[in-house]
Order: structure tokens, then sequence, then C-alpha cells
DNA sequence: GATCCGTGGAG
DNA sequence: TCTCCAAGGAT
């Protein structure tokens, strides 16, 4: 193959057809870092308002650093991974602390943040640097895969072993990050993972799978496992004697949707009622009694890994004051408290199913 | 090295 | 409603 048409013609290609993104107008390694963690696992056309909103707030690794975690949680509700907003925060602290509020240029020393793998660290040597480093994402395994016509699995480690090799043969020492961009836009809008649209694509010269009437067949990828179900109760707990008062519950910040507030409850076991576990749970987790009253709304959500139906209910707090047992935080809050809390989806259901909130004034 | 981690768009 | 999967990283 001449790598040198193909890079030249992919990234003509790009310059007359790349889309139009906020972070394509920055040359800020910081934007940049923050583009490209948004971007982890999330598509370029979800992330542009979450990008503009995190930035105009965040505008450097300073204001990140010391904003607290609560508020770059905020800024990140609904965006998921919530895991990236935390380790976002903890690097702008070690940056502000040891690399003197900047984001270094060495591999090593970008790879010890948290956060950043070797796809991030690629991105922001290459892209932030002008280094010839080269990156792997969803993107440039499919659009190598079928350059290559590759018929092993992408999902091996083997295979990972070859697809670096190969991402780094096509760096453009010139321009690597152009280059880069390039190939994950040309995954993104042209060589689709179902129809890859080949009659459209400006290096279906240099494609072996085009070649071979292959391309519907690559990348060729693992069977995904089913994912299981769970029925899953949820309380919107009132204050006892407070009028339109009642009681949220931050998860704790190792899990999954660490650090985001909730209607505490949890999944019902076998054999239960959905009143019996919510009582059972806010017992477990937060050491309250309470009466279990009338159902709110159900719903379905989809996670990653497994699906649940949710269903919420009103309670009444009876006794004691709830303790941190498997929360990381509570409060007695009212309804026009929530916007200051991060949420995510499900329970921004429950709150959007509440009766409306009571008019002040 | 397999599993965990969210949400939304597309078909 | 269901499936796929997206500019991955951490454990």
């Amino acid at each position: 193959m001449n790598l040198v048409a193909l890079r030249q013609t992919l990234q003509r290609w790009f310059e007359a057809n790349a889309r139009d993104f906020p972070w394509r107008h920055s040359n800020d390694p910081y934007a940049i870092w923050v583009s490209e963690t948004m971007l982890q696992q999330t598509q370029a056309s979800t992330v542009g308002p979450y990008y503009e909103r995190f930035l105009a707030r965040f505008p450097n690794v300073a204001t990140l650093a010391q904003a607290s975690l609560a508020d770059v949680l905020k800024m990140w509700e609904n965006l998921g991974y919530y895991r990236r907003a935390q380790n976002l925060h903890a690097a702008a602290q070690v940056l502000l602390r040891e690399h003197d509020g900047r984001l270094p240029q060495d591999e090593k020393a970008l790879l010890a943040l948290p956060g950043i793998g070797r796809y991030t660290a690629g991105a922001l040597r290459s892209i932030a640097f002008g280094q010839p480093a080269a990156v792997l994402d969803g993107n440039v395994r499919r659009v190598i895969a079928r350059l290559d016509d590759l018929s092993a699995n992408i999902d091996e480690p083997a295979t990972e072993k070859t697809l670096w090799q190969r991402a780094a043969e096509l760096i453009d020492p010139e321009t690597p990050g152009r280059m880069n961009e390039a190939l994950m836009e040309l995954g993104a809008v042209i060589c689709l993972p179902p129809k890859p649209q080949c009659h459209r694509c400006p290096v279906s010269d240099f494609c072996l799978a085009y070649e071979h009437h292959t391309q519907y067949e690559r990348p060729v990828r693992k069977a995904r496992r089913r994912i299981p179900h769970f029925d899953v109760v949820a309380g919107v707990v009132w204050h006892a004697t407070r009028p339109h008062t009642f009681l949220i519950a931050q998860r704790p910040l190792d899990g999954m949707l660490g650090g985001l507030w909730e209607f505490p409850g949890g999944k019902l076991q076998p054999g239960e009622s959905a009143p019996q576990a919510l009582q059972r749970e806010l017992q477990e987790e937060l050491g309250i009694e309470v009466e279990v009253g009338a159902h709110v709304i159900s719903l379905d959500h989809a996670y990653t890994h497994f699906r649940i139906s949710l269903h919420a209910y009103r309670a009444r707090h009876r006794g004691d004051e709830p303790r941190c047992l498997q929360v990381a935080d509570w409060r007695w809050v009212q309804q026009a408290d929530l916007p200051s809390f991060a949420f995510a989806r499900t329970d921004q259901r429950i709150i959007a199913a509440l009766d409306p909130p009571p008019l002040t004034e």
C-alpha cells in the first residue's frame, strides 16, 4: 500500500469535509483534553453542548482543580460514565500541584494521570502537541480492519497489538494530529459499523475489504452477552413534620453513578414486594424506618451491562435521623433545591413525576 | 484479561 | 421494543 498517497488523500478529504465541532477551534491542550475525555465512548454530536458549558465554567486547569467535585459532576450530569468527571477533576489537581498547571507532553507523565490511557495520551500528543503518536479508538479499529480486510476478531488482545502497530504506521510525521482526526472522522461518517458508505469513501482505492467485497463482514467482533434484568425500588421519603421536604442521598464515590444524588432504594430480593424492599433498603443504607405510601412512577432503563424496572413510591419518615451507612451523604431538601444536585436519568424521571412544587409568593 | 462503568442516537 | 455501539479507562 502507498502510505504517502493514503495519508494525503484522507487528509485532503478531512480538510474539505470535517464536521464543525467547538473543540476543533481550539489549540489549548486543556480544552483538547476536556474534549477527548468527554468523547470517550460518547458520540461527538452529544458532546458539543457539554463541552461548551464545561469550558465556560472551568476555562483552565486551575478553575477546574479548585472547583468542588459536586460542581464538576453537575456539569457532567447526563453525560454518563461519571468516573471520567472524577478523574478529570483529580488530574487537574495533580497538574496544578506537580506540572505548573499545564498538561505534560511526555507520554509516561500523561499516562500517569487518572483518566488518561493509551488512546487519550496519543490524542493529546498528536493533536495538542504535534507529536507522531498513534491513536486507536473504535473508529480507527474499524477503519483498519477494513483497510487491511482483517479476518481476526478485533476484540482479541492479540489483534489489538496488530491494530496499534498499524495505527502507528499510518501516522503522518508531518501532520500527525490531522491524520489521526481524519481517520476517526472517516470512521464516524463514512466507514460506519453496519453500512459503510464505500461509494463516498475517499480511500476506497486503498481498502482491501472493498476490493474483496467483505466490507460488510468487517470488523469481526465477539458476540455480546445478554444482559440481566432487575427490579429496583426507590423512595421519595417525606419528612415527618416539615412540609414539602423529602430525602435525597448521595451514592458512594467508588461505584456506579458515583457521587450522584438519588432517591434511595435498591434491588428487590427474590419473593420480596417493592414496599418490603424499600423498607429494608432504607434501613440498610440510611438506618431509617418508613411507612411506604403511594406509587409514584415505574420506568424501564438500560445501563451498559444490565437493565432495570424502577418502581418509585412515596414514603413517610418515622423515627431517627438518617445516618450514612451505605451512602456518601444525605439531605432533607425541597423541590426548588434540586437543580443544584446532579442526578442520574432515572431519578430525573422520578422528579418529573412528582407533584409540581408549591408556588411561593 | 474479563468485567465494570451511562446515555442517547440510529435502524 | 430491541439491538448495536459510540474519539476508553480502571481494576
